[in-house]
DNA sequence: TTAATACATAAGCACATTATTATCTATCAA
DNA sequence: TTGATAGATAATAATGTGCTTATGTATTAA
């Protein structure tokens, strides 16, 4: 279905709790349009590696994350079969753009080392 | 300024924590577009006065909700002077109504006793 | 096959959040 | 004025969250 609602008020709830958190808000307002693998979101937040993994495996177990493994690295993108896409996705156009983060990267010759 | 855009993530997240508990979300959908005051909140959600005064603080001291003394009782509703206004709307569209909960407390005529 | 890299996960700890209990203030009705 | 009702707040207890450390698995490169 494609639709910004949500049945329940406690499904609401938990996506809304899942991105009140500034990191994971960040990494999927990154991944909006990036795909980003793992080693990037540590470089990016300046997060231990598990801390990482463990905010991805929230929004994964959600389903508003997905994951691509090529090779060594993972790469993490929005779930756009999510039945909850659209209304990420609205909310997202109220974020703040996190590109410079990447371009950060870039710039330090991080973003090429890691992505194929 | 009449935006839906967050200028920060940090602040962005700030609300979507606040937003991401079913009870304040169910409370603050519900002075979408009714005035409500605190004791038909301790009705409709069966919990204990203080738990509700303590929700409806930190919604306060975001200024998402604002507050209107008449005589005994507290009524509050959503704050349209609030900069992140058009913020909460945008994400209160995609949930629920809450209104049938009104509704219930109407039929038990618990709705008139407590307001005005 | 072995070592290195990328990532996941489990356990434990520190801190934050929520609810309860007790108490306080403000308003109203007798 | 006194008692009752509505609500706020403080202290505390229970629970949840997010981090670190340690370790496990998968892939690649030597």
């Amino acid at each position: 279905m494609r639709t910004k609602s949500i049945a329940s008020i406690e499904k609401a709830a938990q996506i809304l709790k899942l991105l009140g958190d500034k990191t994971r808000l960040s990494m999927v307002k990154l991944i909006e349009n990036n795909e980003c693998c793992v080693c990037e979101f540590v470089d990016i937040y300046q997060a231990s590696q598990p801390s990482i993994s463990q905010h991805l495996r929230k929004l994964r177990d959600a389903e508003l994350v997905k994951e691509r493994r090529k090779g060594q690295w993972v790469f993490y993108s929005l779930n756009k079969e999510s039945q909850y896409y659209e209304f990420v996705l609205g909310i997202l156009e109220s974020v703040p753009s996190q590109d410079e983060r990447l371009k950060e990267l870039e710039k330090q010759g991080l973003r090429i080392s890691c992505c194929e």
